[in-house]
RNA sequence: GCCGACUUAGCUCAGCGGUAGAGCGCCCGCCUUGUAAGCGGAUGGUCAUCGGUUCGAUUCCGAUAGUCGGCUCCA
């Protein structure tokens, strides 16, 4: 595969989208159109500031960028006077003119530095760029220039693939978002470079109504909902990514946990329980002290010299069960649950909220399994993923299979196995009928692996549930089992978590579902408001009763809202609060033996409980 | 970790070189309520922390911490 643009970066142009779309966003009007704003903006820098040395800048999924070397640091403050530079530059009409070129004289044009967006200020980039561009292909680059009523001219050119619009009077509607650092081809061992981030669109509507989902977006966070409705939180005072669950997220939790273990328990998987500290020696023998040490919380030592660290995950414990016994052909396979709790140091930055946490629970398992088993194995473990998204509701998600870098030399195992194991997770998908697309580079160092990707309400990219097929740390434990043929053999491991982390699926399912979880999740299902405090005790009769009625695996979760407020008041905070059912009990229901419901959707009028149960979602 | 930004009452936020304000919440009264905020009162802040500039700093500058947007990395 080439490297997909000259002027994209994204690393996901490398993946295979395997359904193609009718209208690709590259080929549309508002690709070029962005490109062409993504040069503006560097013909307006270059003019505001002659020092700044351009690298690269391409259109992106909601906008553009344009990485550039600032002999000063850029602030935020600036972002106005370059958009005002560029409304200036904008509206001279200049023509976008293509050209293309020899590789000599590509070079000549990119050291000319009598030409505005070349010379030496550019060249540190744009040659290396050029040299990238293989040989054969064509070398273009877009001219725009134009002399003002002032007598002024102004000139751009910048080495690009291309397309672009015609005339930069096209670009009216746009505005710069927010700058960041950005390592020189995404390598942190490379200068960093100011990376200013921009939007633009055919019309002002359009304009308008993207920053106005924006702000709406933000309300969908996370961050806040978690807050508001008081799932976690997050002290500064017990540290940073290492949160808090409040009564009603951990009800959430539980509530997945045991979906999760009935799950488990259908499909055969026994239950483990592992320590959250162990002794390094046993990392050291995973390999994971190589190649995680700089993600581990620093190591603690006890009187007798020992050292032990905090598990970043849970596979060497469960490696220990499996080895502690003899195992037979029949026993496998052997499937080993728990819901791990791991601590992995991530950098300060990298924190995200519940998303991005130091410390977080896996809803993991390990498989050891024949080689004649790992396909069926694998289905088993796709059929379990479909399950869960299914019965979380998630939809809008893409599967993820991330094979071997063909160009990397960092995996380890033979190839035969990685081909085998490429090719179950390949037929499992295929036979589960789970829509997938191929991404080399992204298998594990130690086999490849299915991933579940989910866009959270600002639109990123967040890795959720994952089976990766491993061959290594079989072999460094040397995990046997006793073949047919009473020959010791090696097991296949399996690693799996659909959830991915207890942490992160709870965040994005906040968002999802803008706090109003479907009525199996939510922490409180039914509140119960008596209208004034004469109601109050038969309302907690009525509490009680309904805690008695067991809804999937758990009893029904109910509150009675008695604080001496308005019924209007009580309505409105259990609203807000995204309780999916009210029972509202007055001296009307007390006569009639009935209950006003209310759903988030509004009054449902008076009923009998019994016909309110029935009417619960199956 | 790196680049940029932010940090004022429990929460959401105003304010500003002369040591602070609103709404909501909490608490206390009154009201006893029928489908999205009843009324009144009271409480509440070393303006993140530490330094510097200044006659004087919450306000200006610097460092640190936390948070946010990116980069890198990841469940």
């Amino acid at each position: 595969m080439t490297i997909a643009s000259l002027c994209t970066g994204r690393k996901s142009s490398m993946a295979i989208e395997s359904p193609a779309a009718p209208q690709r966003y590259e080929d549309s009007y508002l690709y070029r159109l962005r490109h062409s704003a993504a040069h503006l903006m560097a013909q307006a820098v270059t003019e505001l500031y002659p020092g700044a040395r351009l690298s690269i800048g391409p259109p992106i999924e909601n906008g553009f960028y344009y990485d550039i070397d600032f002999p000063e640091p850029l602030r935020e403050d600036d972002l106005a006077k370059i958009e005002a530079k560029m409304k200036e530059l904008a509206k001279l009409d200049q023509r976008i003119e293509r050209l293309e070129v020899s590789r000599d004289e590509a070079k000549g044009l990119i050291l000319d530095s009598t030409i505005p967006g070349m010379g030496e200020a550019v060249s540190e980039y744009k040659l290396q760029l050029l040299d990238a561009i293989p040989e054969g292909d064509t070398i273009s680059f877009y001219n725009q220039q134009r002399t003002d009523r002032a007598g002024t001219f102004h000139r751009f050119l910048d080495l690009c693939r291309g397309p672009h619009i015609d005339s930069t009077k096209e670009i009216k509607n746009f505005k710069l978002m927010s700058i960041a650092g950005a390592y020189w081809r995404g390598n942190v061992n490379n200068k960093q470079l100011t990376r200013i981030y921009g939007t633009a669109f055919e019309t002002k509507e359009e304009l308008e109504q993207y920053l106005h989902n924006l702000e709406e977006a933000k309300k969908r966070d996370h961050r806040i909902l978690g807050k508001e409705l008081g799932l976690y939180m997050f002290s500064p005072r017990v540290g940073t990514g290492l949160p808090l669950w409040l009564p009603k997220g951990a009800t959430l939790r539980d509530v997945m946990v045991d979906f999760m273990k009935k799950e488990q328990i259908k499909r055969g998987y026994d239950p483990v329980v592992t320590p959250h500290i162990g002794n390094i020696k046993l990392y050291e023998k995973s390999g994971h002290i190589l190649t995680y040490r700089d993600k581990m919380f620093p190591f603690m030592e006890d009187e007798e010299k020992e050292t032990y660290i905090l598990k970043p995950m849970n596979c060497p414990f469960h490696i220990e069960i499996y080895a502690s016994q003899m195992r037979s052909y029949r026993d496998l396979p052997v499937r080993y649950a728990e819901f791990g709790t791991v601590h992995r140091y991530e950098q300060s930055g990298e924190v995200t909220g519940i998303l991005r946490a130091r410390g977080f629970t896996q809803d993991d398992a390990h498989l050891f399994v024949r080689p004649d088993q790992l396909l069926d194995e694998f289905i088993g473990v796709v059929d379990l993923m479909k399950t869960v998204l299914n019965k979380l509701g998630l939809t809008d998600f893409r599967a993820r299979l991330g094979t071997k870098d063909p160009n990397d030399n960092k995996y380890v195992g033979h190839e035969d196995n990685w081909t085998a194991a490429t090719q179950a997770i390949r037929d499992a998908c295929a036979k589960m009928d789970l829509p997938y697309f191929e991404s080399p580079g992204d298998a594990a160092f130690y086999g490849p692996k299915l991933d579940l990707i989910i866009k959270d309400a600002l639109g990123r990219d967040w890795q959720m549930g994952t089976v990766q097929v491993d061959y290594n740390l079989p072999e460094r434990f040397e995990l046997e089992y006793t073949g047919e043929d009473s020959k010791p053999h090696r097991p296949i491991m399996i690693h799996r978590a659909p959830f991915g982390s207890l942490e992160r699926m709870i965040g994005l399912l906040t968002e999802q579902y803008a706090g109003a979880f479907p009525f199996w999740l939510s922490p409180v299902q039914i509140a119960i408001l008596p209208i004034a405090d004469r109601h109050n005790e038969k309302a907690q009769e009525l509490a009680l009763q309904l805690r008695e009625v067991i809804y999937d695996t758990r009893a029904l979760r109910v509150t009675v809202d008695d604080r001496r407020e308005t019924l209007g008041k009580k309505i409105r905070d259990n609203q807000l609060q995204r309780v999916p059912y009210m029972l509202i009990l007055g001296d009307k229901d007390l006569e009639n033996g009935t209950v006003g419901v209310r759903s988030r959707e509004g009054d449902l009028g008076a009923m009998t409980l019994e016909a309110f149960l029935n009417q619960l979602p199956s």
